[in-house]
DNA sequence: ATAATAATGTGATTTAAATAGCATAAGGAG
DNA sequence: CTCCTTATGCTATTTAAATCACATTATTAT
């Protein structure tokens, strides 16, 4: 069956990626197949979601055998748009942002990254990361133009959050992940996705606390 | 109206601790009253469905008026269970564990760093926060039920997180942010909350390239 | 004092997502 | 070669969430 974007459930491309990530894991394993059961058990979720979410951009399995492992990763990135190499910036160098730039997995997922922002003159022209320096933040615009770049982590200060989205979404960037736990308003054109550590730990504590108090 | 704990969506509770955020931002610029449409406004969503969210809980505003910020954030706290004090540990004190440790937004919301675990036995015994010391995790089990530690962030390595985890769970951890990227398994009393920042940038992928190809 | 306005809170309705049920195909056992 | 088991993928149904529509009330303007 043929389906159009505008079919597929939101929630559905959320959990391609936590597929993906497991499937990733799967592979290191030399596991070759897998089924959407097994597959359910490990992303949280069951068979039939599994299958549902496959379903609304092919059909990736063999009945019987289920799901070959490194076709499906492939077919994921192609759905997701990452068989090619995506570059991304870091704004904001503080704790974070430093973490962040050391983390390796990023690679994995063809995220590469190409350039630092922030304020302080103290880091500005290091180069922490072989190839990657740190810039000013003046120098974005000109910088993402000219590369081209589509996506930046955002991790200043929450009170400069609006403006440093603004400038983000002047330059041209097309996707910002928010780390600052502020919310921003930008342009419909350029998306924001939002990761908050201190809502995780609320949720938690919400569902800890109500765990006694059933039905 | 009264609702029963199941009858509430789980999505609600998410965005009442989004609403919280933008609360305390709205104290700290001296906002005394708010409508649901405002509010809805700044969380990107809309006026009906803030309403609805808090009327699971209560009637929290005054017609015509709208919203008291300073009842409003108090009561959500207590929804949340958040208005008394939280412990939490950091496990695996490597680039992104320093990174929150360091962060002082969880105070406000008064969940409290009690201590830090690793395996480096050169960062043992060090006390990178004041009154917080880094122990092995061999001390983790006497040291959760000794001061009855609810939360743990859970930063260590990809490959170590289920073993880690399970330590977590049996020594009494309640609830688990799980920043590892690695889908965990505990038993289902310890709550898992994840957070994959790789995750963020795959969703924005995906959106970025299909906007083009509208309905 | 009355009308107009701006807001909340909640049943009723619509829409979206999850789940159930089943037809079908692939492989293995006998 | 036929039967049994396992697993996909799709349609139908159920459940959950979002939205609509409106009764109600507090405040302001006339
Ligand atoms: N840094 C990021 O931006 C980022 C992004 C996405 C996901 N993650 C995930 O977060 C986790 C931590 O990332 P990081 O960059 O801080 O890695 P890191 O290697 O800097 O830190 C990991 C720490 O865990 C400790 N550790 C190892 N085994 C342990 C054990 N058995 N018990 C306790 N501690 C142990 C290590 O000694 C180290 O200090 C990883 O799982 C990573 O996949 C990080
Ligand atoms: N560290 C955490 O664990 C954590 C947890 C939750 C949320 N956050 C959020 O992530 C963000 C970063 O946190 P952090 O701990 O790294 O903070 P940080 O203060 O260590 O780093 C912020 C960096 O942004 C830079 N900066 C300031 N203004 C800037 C501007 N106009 N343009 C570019 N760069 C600018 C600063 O110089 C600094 O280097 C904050 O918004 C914080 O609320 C952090």
């Amino acid at each position: 069956m043929k389906y159009n974007y505008s079919d597929i459930p939101e929630i559905t491309v959320r959990r391609l990626s936590v597929y993906f990530h497991i499937l990733k894991c799967l592979k290191d394993n030399n596991v070759e197949f897998i089924s959407s059961k097994q597959l359910a058990s490990l992303a949280h979720t069951n068979a039939v979601s599994v299958r549902k979410d496959f379903s609304y951009f092919g059909e990736f399995g063999k009945k019987h055998i289920g799901y070959n492992v490194n076709y499906l990763m492939k077919s994921i990135m192609k759905i997701l748009n990452i068989s090619k190499k995506n570059s991304y910036i870091i704004v904001g160098y503080g704790n974070l942002g430093t973490a962040i730039s050391f983390f390796p997995g990023f690679k994995d997922e063809n995220f590469f990254l190409k350039g630092i922002f922030d304020i302080k003159e103290e880091i500005i022209g290091k180069e922490p990361i072989e190839g990657v320096k740190v810039m000013h933040i003046d120098e974005l615009n000109d910088f993402v133009k000219e590369n081209r770049i589509k996506f930046a982590i955002l991790s200043t200060p929450m009170n400069v959050a609006q403006v440093v989205s603004e400038k983000l979404a002047k330059a041209g960037i097309k996707g910002i992940l928010n780390m600052t736990g502020r919310h921003i308003r930008v342009p419909e054109k350029t998306l924001v996705f939002d990761i908050n550590i201190v809502t995780g730990l609320e949720w938690l504590s919400y569902f800890i606390s109500k765990k006694g108090d059933k039905k």
